[in-house]
DNA sequence: TTGATTTTGACAATCATTCTCATTTAGTAT
DNA sequence: ATACTAAATGAGAATGATTGTCAAAATCAA
């Protein structure tokens, strides 16, 4: 379970092009799907260790859907949000100094030191609905 | 995948009962346990299915975890959300209206016509910390 | 008590994810 | 270029939560 990703392979390659070429989170199935149809010669295993590391690192953005799949795509490196389509599965960031100082609000109130949250939103996007 | 619930069997008590008597989230792995380990005869897919159907209709609430595992107690009736603890596991209830408010914004905002959301937020209770 | 209907439970099946480990590869030193 | 070593790969097995199947058992109303 190593995220030092020390060299550089094929595969690797192929995943991060690949990565960079969607639009919607996607999970390691779907992407190992989509090498393959394309030609790639490339393990399921691989695909979900190089995810995962990629994850560990930051460069891309994971989240688990409402089956408990976990999704990934590049994102923005700052602190941001989802809105998630539930039919066609782009998404949306957003990210409210809002929701921020609600969670200060809230940590207080019930006295919380607060490590961390989650919030995605799942609905229909515009084009969707 | 009925959630009618017409009948009323010694396995449907077995599991009310003890779902009253606990004081954390607990999965239905863990609730089968407990059940078996007092000595009920349970089977382990009834248990799956009448804490399905217990969380439909609202009776209790339901999460995952960080595994994806879904976790049932039971909860006051209206909409709210959690405050985990990270260290001793228990939860704290919130619900403010501007969550709701904030929903509202966002779906306007991004053109979406929301249909859930999660948010869990994570951190130490005022005993852990 | 009977009978229709619901529920149960043992077990198989599913499905995403992780593990195993022999083989291959990348990158470095010779 | 060659040899070497640690890292990476991939095929398939294993895991583990959850769901499906279906015959047998239980509930409840008449």
């Amino acid at each position: 379970m190593s995220s030092i990703l020390s060299k550089n392979t094929k595969q690797r390659k192929a995943i991060s092009d690949l990565l960079l070429s969607i639009t919607k989170f996607s999970s390691a199935q779907e992407v190992h799907k989509l090498l393959v149809s394309r030609g790639e010669k490339i393990g399921l295993a691989t695909v979900y260790r190089t995810l995962q590391a990629l994850s560990e690192t930051g460069l891309v953005d994971s989240l688990k859907n409402e089956n408990g799949e976990t999704l990934y795509k590049v994102c923005s490196q700052n602190h941001h949000h989802h809105l998630v389509c539930t039919k066609c599965a782009t998404t949306s960031e957003f990210n409210t100094s809002e929701i921020e100082s609600l969670m200060q609000k809230i940590s207080q109130e019930n006295n919380y030191e607060i490590s961390g949250h989650v919030i995605e939103i799942f609905g229909l996007c515009k084009n969707c609905r």
